[in-house]
Formats: structure tokens, C-alpha cells, sequence
DNA sequence: CAGTGGTCTAGACCACTAT
DNA sequence: TAGTGGTCTAGACCACTGA
């Protein structure tokens, strides 16, 4: 019997499952780690582990690379593979919730075009994106609703090209990489910047809140693969309405990330 | 010989390498999708891959599997592998150097105690953090500096074991999770919460800011094993020192991300 | 030295897609 | 039906660790 250190291991792979084994044995080690495991204690080695379950070395490693790759263990040559510290400290934010929280959940998700032209770069815009003054690019606002009230405040520069007129309609609704696809050459990087910044009374007009409320200002860039900019952007949410929560380490069954925007406090 | 599509490929793999032959693939591969192909176009098959470097599939497929890790191609089954789209709209800000940076780079880092003391949990607390009503907790309060500039206000709770008293020093030093794993049942996981707000008074004057200053605030609570929470705490940082920058899609050789604090604007 | 994880091979069978 | 990616096997050799 394959000892897991603190008891004997009684959990059997179904060669004929739809599952697949590397899969099957991913949840038992995973369960196993979870049930009385402490982090530095050993794995059994992989050679133990497949001959115990009948199975391939290869199959066995496959299951284990998916573990070092959650970070519940890592391996060392010569040595073994080991439970892993969970690592609480470093802080994860994914923001993809920023846009599409807002848009499902039947709440009436709405937004309003404040303003449309073609400008030039000036020394600003070139100097916040490296866009060459000059550059004849659009230029336009919006604000971002649900149902009557405003969340979103969004100032836009595309490097314009006369390939494709675009609708106030794409404007509106079409992701922000898809606009600045719009003149055939794809953006395929992006290089994003979060701050904390005091809505200034412009803004705070636009989104109807008092002139001292704090926002997440988001600001990107887009390239394309010639490192050439596409287009530039500043997103402003309303720091009342929004955060964001994020999850680390050995997830439960309870697992949970994303954006809330109708929240307490 | 093989054809990437646009042209006939003349790379060559060098198996008495140290570096793996999978990997030498993996950036064989890359090269070929930044040079010439775009989203949708469809990668050679894995069989031919093989029989073109004389290497086995299963070597093709580890190299493969690398390229879809990093989002760069997809594959569908009985179909082949493409490549795919960039994510950019998605945004993943990664905090880890909320900390660190101004940790390292000799700049004179240093912490003050503002206050140590034992409480019981309220409602408040309890409320935050789900730490019960009346369990005895170490609560403190810190302020991070760089130089003789203040940064970060930390306000803690620590679920109290007379275990191992804590030092002011290690108060000061160590890591929260390690704070929290002070009495021997670790912490496996944390829920985190990101928002902006507004310093009070108090907080503001801690950090020698106007009262009016935005900042980020992050919350975190950390769980053992068994779900208990085990510690609770809230960071201010100072909005006018602190932006955090973050690259989505095919990097470049310039690929860079974390956090600033020394910055314009 | 024996044991470990890291790499790699040359097959095999499968489910799926397209024709 | 032919071709694709997905899974799995039973070996092999290597570099590294520890006693």
C-alpha cells in the first residue's frame, strides 16, 4: 500500500472512466495534499506513485506538472516533490469583470457618446503614449451606465485610418482592441497603468457624484507587433461603486474572483 | 522542407543542446507566429513538426501545450492548432511589489509601531472578517516609510495564541502570512479586496498627506485549512506614490510589470 | 552508490472533424 | 474515410542529490 505519509491510500483510477487518469490523479493527490499534508512534506516519488495506481510514469508526471503549476508542490532534481507554502503575499487583481459585470445581469447597461472628432496628437498625448504629434487620430468620450446611473467615464484616442469609417453604434459596444483593430494592422500587446485619482469637476459632472470622489483610473496602450501604438485610453470608475476582490492560494470549493460594483460601504 | 504558411522554415533543432529540445521548439514556434502570421492561421500539425526536426510528437505536443499555457495558440481537436487572438481586454495587475519595491533599492525603508494591543473581536470585525465575536486577537497598527517619506498604513488583527509572542520587530519585518502562521495552523488561503478611498483624518496624518488624498486600500483575510480566518487586515496606500502597471499579450523582448512608487504626475 | 526528477522516444488507441 | 489533436504506455538516458 502507497503511504501518504499519515495513513495508508485507498483511492483507485478508473482506466475506463471518460476522465482522463493524469486528471483522476490530479483531484486524489490534490485531496490528499488537503487532507493532512503540511507544507515541506514529501510526495511519494513518482515511480512509487505509478506503479501503486497501475499507470505510466509519464501519466504520473503529467499530473504532478499540473499541481507545481497551481503551486501546491514543487519539485527538486535528485530530491523529491514537495507540498508546497501557499503564497498568500503576492496580490493577483484580475480586472476582466471591470467591463463585463456591468453588461450582463439584465440592468439595463447603457451608455452615452459625449463627444466625437478627429484631432491631432499633440505634445500630451504623444508624451502619455508615444504617439507621434501629428498623428491624426479619433477622439471621443463616454460615459458608461447602468440603467440612470453612471459608473464609467472613458476618454479615447485611435490612430485613425480612413479603412473603415466607425459607427457611433461600434463606438458604443465593441471591446476596446476590437476599435483599434479597426484599421487592419491587429494590436497584440497592451500595456495598462491602475491608479487612484480624484475625479476633477468635469468628470464628476459626467458621472454625477460630488467632486472629491476617489476613482480607479485605468489607462492603456495598445501596440502592434512593430511596437508602433494603436490607440490610448483612460477609463475612470467610480471609486464608490466598485471593487475588486481576488482569492489566493489552496482553493476550496468556495472559490470566488471578480468585481463587484454594487457593494456596501 | 516545412511551411510556416508565408515561407520555408530553415531552423534547425540541436539535440546534444542543454537546453531541451521542447524548449528550443517553443521559442522556434514563437519566432515563426510573431514573424508573418496572424490570429486564425493554422500552425503545421504536430505530426509534421515532428518528422521535420526528426523529434517525437510527444516532444512536439510539451512544446505545444507551453505555446496554448501562454495564450499564443489554440487547438481544437480532429481540426489542428492555431493561433490565436491576444487577450487584451482583460486586465491582471499583479501587486506583488506593493511591498517589495520599497523594500529593495537602497532606499532607506523603515517602519514606526503606531500601537500594540490585545482586543476582543467585535462586531465590526467580526462583520469584516468573520473572525468571531469575542476571540481575542493582536491588533497593530504600522506605518511603512521610504526615507523619512511615509507610504502605507497598515491596521491588523491577528487571531491571538499565547504560542509565541510576537516581537515588535518581527511585527515590523516579517510577512503577513508568516505573522499569521505564527501559531502553528498556517494559512492556505486569502481573500483580498481592492478599492480606493479616501484617507480620513487620522489616516491622512499618519501618512502627512492632505485629508483629501485618494488612496488604494487593500484588505485581506487569511483562512487555515478549515476555513477559520486567522487574521484580518487593511493597507493604505498613499494614491499620489503608488501606480501599478501590468502587459497583456505577446511580449516583446521588453516585457515589464509591478508596481511604482517614485513616479510623475 | 542508489534513488530522484527531467527529458525524450516510438509506438498505440481514442474521439473528433472534415470530406 | 483520412487526418487531427488527446491520452497513455514502457521503456531509455541524463544530471542531480544524498548517504
Amino acid at each position: 500500500m502507497l503511504k501518504f505519509k499519515n495513513k495508508n491510500h485507498n483511492k483507485i483510477i478508473d482506466k475506463t472512466s471518460f476522465t482522463p487518469v493524469y486528471y483522476q490523479l490530479v483531484k486524489i493527490l490534490e485531496k490528499e495534499i488537503l487532507n493532512g499534508m503540511m507544507p515541506g512534506d514529501a510526495l511519494p516519488t513518482e515511480h512509487e506513485i505509478s506503479v501503486h495506481f497501475g499507470i505510466s510514469r509519464m501519466t504520473v508526471r503529467r499530473a504532478i506538472a499540473q499541481l507545481v503549476q497551481a503551486g501546491m508542490v514543487y519539485a527538486e532534481k535528485g530530491r523529491g516533490t514537495f507540498v508546497a507554502k501557499p503564497q498568500l503575499d503576492n496580490l493577483i487583481f484580475e480586472l476582466d469583470g471591470f467591463y463585463a459585470e456591468t453588461q450582463q445581469k439584465d440592468m439595463n447597461p447603457n451608455s452615452k457618446l459625449l463627444e466625437v472628432r478627429i484631432v491631432k496628437a499633440d505634445e500630451n498625448i504623444f508624451k502619455k503614449s508615444s504617439i507621434p504629434i501629428g498623428t491624426r487620430c479619433l477622439y471621443f468620450r463616454v460615459v458608461r451606465k447602468v440603467g440612470s446611473e453612471p459608473l464609467i467615464y472613458e476618454t479615447k484616442h485611435i490612430v485613425y485610418s480612413k479603412k473603415k469609417p466607425l459607427l457611433e453604434a461600434e463606438l458604443l459596444n465593441s471591446t476596446w482592441s476590437n476599435l483599434v483593430a479597426n484599421n487592419g494592422n491587429p494590436p497584440v500587446r497592451s500595456q495598462k497603468t491602475l491608479q487612484v485619482k480624484l475625479l476633477n469637476d468635469h468628470e464628476a459632472k459626467a458621472l454625477q457624484v460630488s467632486p472629491i470622489t476617489p476613482a480607479f483610473s485605468v489607462e492603456q496602450v495598445f501596440y502592434d507587433i512593430d511596437n508602433n501604438p494603436l490607440g490610448w485610453g483612460i477609463s475612470l470608475y467610480r471609486g464608490d461603486r466598485y471593487k475588486i476582490t481576488s482569492h489566493a492560494g489552496w482553493a476550496g470549493e468556495n472559490y470566488s474572483k471578480g468585481v463587484d460594483f454594487e457593494n456596501e460601504q
